[in-house]
DNA sequence: GCATTATGACTACAAATGTAGTTAATTGGA
DNA sequence: TCCAATTAACTACATTTGTAGTCATAATGC
């Protein structure tokens, strides 16, 4: 059920939240370059994926492409979520609070975040 | 070099974040209920906590005392980081946007945030 | 003093994860 | 037409994680 990605898969499905359908060889490229992993690696990682459902496959020749069955923003949602749950009881101002501790927010972050308050409060 | 805090070794954290230091069997009791491990499981969490540095023993008669090694800002600076990092490039607003989305903000999370913002502007 | 209990040390073991290798079929090019 | 390269399928294997069990020892109640 709660559809449990790892880091590494992580890495995959950012490739292909980027741009899909991709077939494996694709997706090992657009990788960043500093992981680099073998083409089997890739594959096989690409398989747990779709094992998981978290990818979908549709032949196209004699090899896959490949495509995400979940959204970005819905994982995202159920990440960031699950974080907030475990450390701070679900608040999520303590976790804005970290982020920003952790490494500054931009003057973009904070219209941003300015704008979407305002929104949220109609 | 990471600390890599699994799962549930996270609970044990959690509760020695509260209060600390604590026998493991005062952790075993203090543990959320509905996560009803056995005491020798509770255990071996500790353990590996201690092997990874991440709590620190102290003898207390033929038992110890676990008190945490490194504070919970840290480590939830640590994770909120990576995971905005790992999901929007580092940015801060979509991550709290989605936190919004997923559950809602209480209006007190709002009034917080706004609070945190305001500070952050000066 | 002896059985019971609490505790740390060590061991267990399946599933998930990180990171590939091997095999076999296919296919595009010389 | 035959070979090199591509690709999927299957296998491998060490490490981490979740979840305990066993053993020895020390303390404690009777």
């Amino acid at each position: 059920m709660a559809l449990r990605i790892s880091q590494s898969e992580l890495d995959i499905m950012n490739v292909l939240w980027e741009k899909s359908p991709l077939a494996a060889s694709e997706v090992s490229e657009s990788l960043d370059n500093n992981k680099d992993w073998s083409s089997r690696t890739v594959k096989t990682l690409l398989s747990r994926l779709v094992e998981k459902g978290a990818l979908a496959t549709k032949a196209d020749g004699r090899r896959y492409l490949y495509t995400p069955l979940i959204a970005k923003e819905t994982y995202a949602s159920h990440a960031a979520r699950s974080l907030s749950d475990r450390l701070f009881g679900g608040r999520a101002a303590p976790l804005v609070a970290h982020l920003a501790e952790a490494n500054g927010l931009s003057e973009n972050d904070i219209e941003e975040l300015e704008a979407l308050l305002a929104k949220l409060k109609k």
